[in-house]
DNA sequence: CATTAATAGATGTATATACACCTAATAAAT
DNA sequence: ATTTATTAGGTGTATATACATCTATTAATG
């Protein structure tokens, strides 16, 4: 039994790099797909998709209460997902249920059904796991990727 | 003028995290979607979408030779990319030709059209213009990303 | 050599993303 | 109060992703 570290330039087979911020845009396009295949492939027993479980976590932030679909959106983490039409798909699996908004007309509300929750738990419970046995990083260095990651970010304004 | 540093709290609204090693997944694909929104906004002016790029990028790589199919997948970042189709995109607006292997004729092989080089050079150009303003980050900061992402993504085997 | 297995690329389908636009409802402004 | 602007959600289209399948070709095997 053996550590493999799988680096950028074998991953995407180029080693050319204007720097060292430009490969590490790259290490961070990459590292976010490979997270998303390991997660898909343990949702995929569940048919959920990697963004229907997204929904169905966020709402579960909530629960039991309703969430409109922009409060929603806006906890997604990728801003521009098409709430609606993921919704659309997690009502045809009866995973949750829309209603009229009794304070403002324009809006629907979103909330778990008991199916639902339970898919929720299992899921959780296997993706939860995965994280732990694929995510070979401690508290530290971890600590360390997120300072980092945000002041990537920073934005002049 | 002062810097704006944008949490993951503020991003997704949620300050529920397991441990830090469960944030900074979130933190990573937070920030590839932040990456590719903001490249693909540069992009569009030239009417070609962050995959048509990054496709054209590869062929850039061993231009004037030609490419077969496979070769320019095994470079994509995100390995499931269908790449025929976004080849075809790419031969409609003439910016890559596509023609047969004179030694394997199940190969395509692809090229790059000099409107294809023409385009790529204007777009390299405003695309590395935008990451050296947005990406607010050393390069000692930047290594040390690069070595905690692969770090990351070292598994058991 | 003939058969079988493996590979390259194309294509079909379901889902998601990105963006524009539409309608109904609410909020703001005159 | 009426008009105007904004907002919420739904929907249409083009592109991309994920996965399965098909065909032609090459490689491997008996």
């Amino acid at each position: 039994m053996y550590i493999c570290i799988v680096k950028l330039e074998q991953a995407i087979k180029s080693n050319k790099f204007k720097n060292e911020a430009h490969k590490a845009t790259l290490n961070i396009l990459y590292t976010a797909w490979w997270l998303k295949t390991k997660m898909s492939n343990e949702l995929k027993e569940f048919g959920l998709t990697h963004e229907q479980y997204n929904v169905l976590r966020i709402l579960k932030g909530k629960h039991p209460e309703q969430m409109c679909v922009k409060d929603i959106g806006c906890r997604m983490i990728e801003k521009s997902s098409n709430v609606p039409r993921i919704i659309d798909r997690l009502e045809l699996k009866k995973l949750v249920k829309r209603a009229d908004s009794p304070i403002d007309k324009r809006e629907t509300v979103i909330s778990l059904t008991s199916s639902g929750i339970a898919i929720l738990n299992s899921t959780t419970n296997k993706v939860n796991l995965l994280m732990d046995e694929i995510v070979l990083l401690g508290e530290k260095d971890a600590k360390e990727i997120n300072g980092l990651l945000e002041k990537m970010r920073s934005t002049e304004a």
